[in-house]
DNA sequence: ATGTTC
């Protein structure tokens, strides 16, 4: 008997619209028609879709019958802003137009109160990576980004540089042996607090992230995330962690809240396209309205997504200071894709989403990283509302992983890693370091949002490889 | 970013 599983393509040919009732659907597959024939299963749920109103009461069937119905009342696009709210731009001479174009468009929101674009702004879903939008009650899942609470955490140790220097192969395998990428996970994950939060089981989408989130714990992911050894120079002596000035082994995490906080972002994103209809070049930044069921549940379990990626980042550092057998001088961390309540100009709350910016309120302390052959930088916002609080969170790309894979060599990108004394695990092609623009002239157009009070030049790097196809040990 | 199409 065919029992592959259905699919949303499969779905759409039986006349499914675009949305929530796709999910629910799958749901219902799962939980009443197991083993059943797949004919068996496309006959039902084309009676519904065909006719969803005599199958609202139906025990299995009622909640995609009761998605079906919502999805056709609530059809009225709403109309954007005739004139878009002014905004900030920083190095806008280093921003390509359709950063900028994707930044127009969020102005023009009737939700959207402030906007500012950061000098690493670069294409993306929705709002641009580098994008700070500040709403009226209203979050906007696609302008908090799919790594929902991504973020940069370093820690620092009592260790001189030459450590690094002399043993190199020691810290390769550390990392090794400390961190997962990809697809790879810990055989006995660390447990955590938030592990045990009661919201896994108050929330349906949660429910059903629990297990993932157990095993994908104390990992990295794939594309940018990094972890690294590399040497921290102190140029501040008067700094929150009284470190003098000086040079110290450190290490270095860029990683998100992996399988969890993906899939609360598909599905609230999806939820908000469904319930907020905008105009087709604005449809990705439909919001959630915080007065919401909805705009409260993402609220909280994007919260817990930013949670567990702090989570993540501490068992990585938790490991890798055992291995070096020290106990870290001083940890700095920072999201970068989140969104917060805080206040305007004038003293007004907004929703400030920060879709790869940095926030850079005054006296917060922030990592803007570089790539693997350039320095990235210890920041203490300024608190400049014109930025609304934020500055950039890296480099930003220049070329496009697509670009990256078909102008770059392996064997140059090699040479030039080699030559930057840098040894570096896994990567591929498109996070080659060339793939980013100059850090130092991205820094060069945020002083007045940060003060630099040191650098991290990176000495051993892993990212992920081949584990994105599916190695596990 | 992501068991990269629920």
């Amino acid at each position: 008997m065919a029992t592959r599983k259905l699919t949303g393509k499969d779905l759409r040919k039986l006349g499914f619209p675009e949305g929530r009732a796709i999910g629910e659907a799958m749901k219902v597959l799962e939980e009443h028609f197991k083993g059943k024939s797949i004919l068996h299963k496309k006959a039902a749920l084309k009676k519904v879709v065909e006719n969803p109103g005599l199958y609202l009461k139906h025990e299995a069937l009622g909640p995609v019958a009761m998605a079906l119905i919502i999805k056709t009342e609530h059809n009225e696009t709403l109309a954007l802003r005739e004139k878009r709210i002014p905004y900030s731009i920083y190095g806008a001479e280093g921003i390509e137009q359709g950063a900028i174009n994707q930044m127009e468009i969020a102005m023009k929101l009737p939700v959207t109160k402030h906007g500012a674009l950061m000098p690493d702004a670069h294409q993306g879903y929705g709002l641009p990576i580098g994008g700070v939008l500040a709403t009226n009650n209203a979050v906007i899942p696609y302008a908090v980004g799919v790594d929902i609470g991504c973020r940069m955490c370093m820690t620092i140790y009592d260790i001189p540089p030459a450590f690094a220097h002399q043993s190199t192969e020691a810290l390769k395998n550390m990392l090794l042996e400390n961190t997962k990428f990809g697809q790879a996970v810990f055989k006995r994950p660390k447990d955590h607090e938030v592990l045990d939060r009661g919201l896994f089981n108050e929330i349906n989408i949660l429910k059903s992230l629990k297990d993932r989130a157990w095993m994908q714990i104390g990992s990295s992911g794939g594309g940018n995330h990094f972890v690294e050894f590399g040497i921290a120079e102190i140029l501040n002596g008067d700094n929150e962690f009284n470190l003098p000035i000086g040079k110290y082994l450190s290490v270095l995490s860029h990683s998100g809240s992996r399988g969890v906080g993906a899939n609360i972002a598909r599905h609230y994103t999806k939820l908000a396209m469904d319930m907020t209809k905008l105009p087709g070049e604005a449809k990705h930044l439909a919001w959630l309205d915080l007065d919401t069921e909805a705009g409260q549940e993402y609220w909280l379990a994007m919260n817990l997504a930013g949670d567990y990626a702090s989570a993540c980042h501490h068992q990585i550092h938790e490991r890798l200071a055992a291995a070096l057998g020290e106990k870290p001088l001083a940890l700095i961390e920072n999201h970068h894709n989140f969104a917060w309540k805080e206040q305007d100009l004038d003293g007004n709350e907004v929703i400030v989403h920060r879709k790869g910016a940095t926030p850079a309120g005054e006296g917060v302390l922030g990592i803007i990283p570089g790539s693997m052959t350039s320095p990235g930088f210890i920041v203490k916002g300024k608190g400049n509302l014109e930025s609304i609080n934020s500055a950039s969170h890296g480099a930003g790309r220049v070329l496009s992983r697509t670009r990256a894979k078909q102008t770059l060599s392996k064997k140059e990108v090699k040479k030039h890693i080699k030559k930057a004394g840098v040894t570096l695990i896994g990567s591929g092609l498109d996070e080659a370091p060339q793939v980013y623009k100059n850090i130092h002239e991205v820094m060069a157009h945020q002083t007045e949002l940060v003060e630099v009070l040191g650098t991290f030049t990176p000495k051993v790097v892993r990212m992920c490889g081949d584990e994105r196809f599916g190695e596990v040990d």
